[in-house]
DNA sequence: TTAGGGTTAG
């Protein structure tokens, strides 16, 4: 080697190039894409083989060989000069081939042309490689060696070396190969996989660099396809150390390759859309990259645009999905299914069913030669079907149903959506029909039906038929999951059937199906409504050792219950532990307190209270006005109840509701102030508060004390007229003062005319 | 494309 370190460092660059071993397409500036062979200049297939055989053969003695000489360097201007690339290639070893340049070097009549030592050292590296693949470092030596003496490395020389030492990891290494590389000659392919092997190794900014270069206008190595699939890739998965590149950059990127005619593949773009829509705050940036490859005239297909509107729906920006869908259709670009499936599930979580239904039927509604016209799935169908249901149009459901069948057949998804429907309409026997008839067509029930019935029972007091349900299912091999156990155990619960709510809680686990939060948030709430706060805090303890966190709303719970059992001590361990999780205290927590300190008659600390949540920035709210209002009027400070009362009108932050109207009302009416409770209604109408069964119930029974007839009828009819139901107090008020009176016939059609409105309704 | 829970004033 050091040897020909020597020879090498007496090359020069010379102006005068032997004919016989110039190469002029040794520096083709573009090669081929994507592999570039190496380069192939005219030769003498007979002349190479013969000077190799001399090589090979008489290995020790090339100086005193006149026939190699005369065929290596004589001036035959008639024949193709050898090919030093070959020959070099063709001796095989590396040892061999760097005795030979050196040959070449020291036995040349005048001094070798660059490109051809530049070939020769080609096929040294290539043999290099090949002799010992998995030792990058000594190519390195090698390649050091060799740029000491100046010559040009040919564009397949440095592919290889940055090939070779980008697959070893060595990327900085690369980057010294594509430093030495005549800026001319960087080719698109040399550059390609340069920035792929920067940017897999995280050099994002050297990959910028690289890339910046590509990208200006005038430039003899512009991006292609490659490049942008290799910076795409890049940015869309990458996880690894490196700078961040913000998605601005990227947007920009697009835009930059866009004036050299190259864009993203229709996969490519709609993955940088999705990933645009999914972090940012708004789908603007993904917009604007949508519109700058339709602009510049990129291929833009429908699954691109289906992933923007999936975007702004999530955002909420309708009008430019509006707009959207006008550009596809102006610019020719087809919608498909998942389009048609977007818009129609859009208008059905607003329940807008009926535009959905017209969105449904003009899709399909076209001739077979129309481009717009596109066969609705099952997906779409049961979009329709579910919007449907959710607003209780599940008889127009069903019958959808039937007309799918002439397209697609119904599955497991299309019944638990009608089954749902009919359950939240109390129709409980059609969605046990609907169970038996997916049985009967061969459409297998899964955990979503069992769930969706069992709760449908348990919501309209079937818990036993829901109970027996689940456990034939269970036999059946059908197994419940949370969701099964969190409607059983709500209902339990909400029947006051603790110990079996318990007893399903502990059966969870044996049936190897571990609590989830939400599991526990229901039994600690339901525990809680019991009074049974030692339980309810055992289930939190357990929630916590499960590896869950209590939240707010499930401290507020146990705070509230804590204080409605008068246990203060306790209230205030649960605000220090939800403090000590890092939790702040809502509004609601505060009102909580305000109205516990209220009532227990202590108004000081629940206006402190009140103070300290105002400084925590939180805002009062009607529930805490409601609070205090209700409090004063429970220690007969109706002044005080009444001034707070004007407090929020005249302010109007926080006016108040019919909730506050009744407590007032009712206290008024209670201590004998009919005549201002009666106003306090007028005050309700001029402000659009609507009364409700309590408030007539409240002014009725004042009415009553004061056995005020002509009012009480008055009020009646207003009831009548605004369709506000009477419940059994209400009954029981009129009962008995209006037969006393002896106007039972006007009970009688006041009660009539429920029946009637009932029955229209 | 389908299923579940809990909080404050009357």
């Amino acid at each position: 080697m050091s040897n020909i370190v020597r020879v090498l460092k007496h090359t020069t660059h010379h102006p005068s190039l032997l004919r016989y071993l110039s190469a002029d397409a040794t520096l083709s500036p573009t090669p081929p894409e994507p592999t570039p062979r190496p380069p192939t200049p005219p030769n003498n297939p007979t002349l190479t083989t013969q000077i190799v055989t001399i090589l090979q053969s008489n290995d020790n003695d090339w100086a005193n060989n006149d026939e190699l000489r005369r065929l290596l360097f004589s001036d035959d201007s008639l024949s193709p000069p050898p090919s030093l690339y070959k020959i070099t290639r063709d001796l095989g070893t590396t040892a061999k081939a760097l005795k030979f340049f050196d040959y070449v070097r020291s036995h040349s009549p005048s001094p070798p042309d660059p490109p051809s030592l530049s070939s020769a050292f080609e096929a040294i590296f290539e043999i290099a490689s090949r002799e010992q693949p998995n030792s990058p470092s000594n190519l390195f030596k090698l390649f050091t060696d060799f740029k000491e003496h100046n010559i040009a490395l040919t564009p397949s020389s440095a592919t290889h070396l940055i090939r070779c030492f980008g697959r070893a990891g060595m990327v900085d290494k690369s980057l010294l190969v594509y430093k030495e590389i005549d800026p001319d000659s960087r080719n698109t392919h040399v550059r390609n996989l340069l920035l792929d092997f920067l940017l897999r190794g995280g050099l994002v900014d050297d990959a910028f660099q690289v890339l910046d270069e590509m990208l200006v206008t005038e430039t003899v190595s512009p991006p292609n396809e490659n490049t942008m699939d290799i910076v795409m890739a890049a940015l869309l998965w990458r996880d690894r150390s490196g700078r961040r590149v913000s998605e601005e950059e990227i947007v920009e990127l697009v835009s930059k390759f866009g004036i050299h005619g190259v864009f993203p593949s229709p996969v490519r773009l709609t993955q940088l859309i999705t990933k645009l829509c999914r972090s940012g705050k708004s789908s603007s940036l993904a917009w604007n990259l949508l519109h700058n490859v339709i602009d510049s005239g990129g291929d833009v297909q429908a699954p691109s645009c289906n992933a923007l509107l999936t975007g702004l729906g999530r955002h909420q920006q309708f009008q430019k999905m509006n707009q959207l869908l006008a550009e596809m259709k102006e610019k020719g670009i087809r919608p498909d299914v998942i389009t048609f499936g977007i818009i129609v599930n859009h208008l059905c979580k607003f329940r807008r069913v009926d535009e959905a239904l017209e969105v449904f039927e003009k899709m399909s509604g076209g001739s077979e030669n129309d481009v717009f016209s596109v066969t609705p799935d099952t997906i779409l169908y049961n979009t329709v079907i579910d919007g449907l249901c959710k607003v209780g149009r599940q008889e127009k459901g069903l019958a959808l149903m039937e007309q799918m069948r002439l397209q697609c057949a119904p599955n497991t998804v299309t019944y638990n959506c009608l089954i749902d429907g009919f359950c939240k309409a109390s129709e409980i026997e059609r969605a046990s029909e609907l169970f038996d008839q997916m049985n009967k067509e061969g459409v297998s029930p899964n955990v979503i039906t069992l769930n969706t019935l069992v709760d449908g029972m348990c919501k309209h007091g079937r818990i036993s038929s829901a109970m027996e349900f689940f456990y034939e299912m269970q036999g059946k091999g059908l197994k419940g999951n949370a969701v099964t156990y969190t409607a059983l155990i709500s209902a339990f619960c909400n029947a006051n059937n603790i110990e079996k709510a318990m007893q399903l809680f502990t059966e969870m686990s044996k049936e190897e199906c571990s609590p989830d939060a939400i599991v526990y948030y229901t039994l600690i709430a339901g525990l809680t409504q019991a009074g049974r706060l030692n339980d309810a805090s055992f289930v939190a303890s357990e929630m916590k050792k499960a590896g869950f966190c209590l939240d707010v709303p499930s401290y507020n719970i146990l705070i509230g219950g804590f204080c409605r059992k008068n246990k203060l001590d306790k209230a205030y361990e649960m605000l220090a532990e939800m403090e000590r999780a890092g939790m702040k205290p809502d509004g609601v927590t505060y009102n909580t307190l305000i109205s516990y300190f209220s009532k227990s008659g202590d108004f000081t600390t629940a206006h402190r209270v009140m103070r300290k949540m105002i400084s925590e920035g939180l805002v009062p709210t009607v529930v805490t006005y409601g609070a205090l209002i209700h409090a004063y009027c429970l220690v007969g400070n109706l002044d005080e109840a009444m001034r707070i009362y004007r407090d929020m009108s005249s302010s109007s932050r926080v006016p108040p509701n019919t909730v506050i109207y009744n407590i007032l009302i009712d206290a008024l009416c209670k201590n004998g102030k009919v005549e201002i409770a009666l106003s306090l209604m007028d005050d309700m109408k001029d402000k659009g508060v609507r009364p409700n069964t309590t408030t007539f119930n409240a002014m009725l029974k004042g009415l009553q004390e004061i056995n005020s007839l002509e009012k009480a009828f008055e009020l009646m009819n207003k009831m009548t007229e605004q369709a506000c139901n009477p419940d059994y107090v209400t009954m029981e008020i009129l009962t008995g003062w209006l037969s006393s009176a002896g106007e039972t016939e006007k009970l009688r059609s006041f009660v009539q005319g429920y029946e009637v409105s009932a029955s229209t309704a």
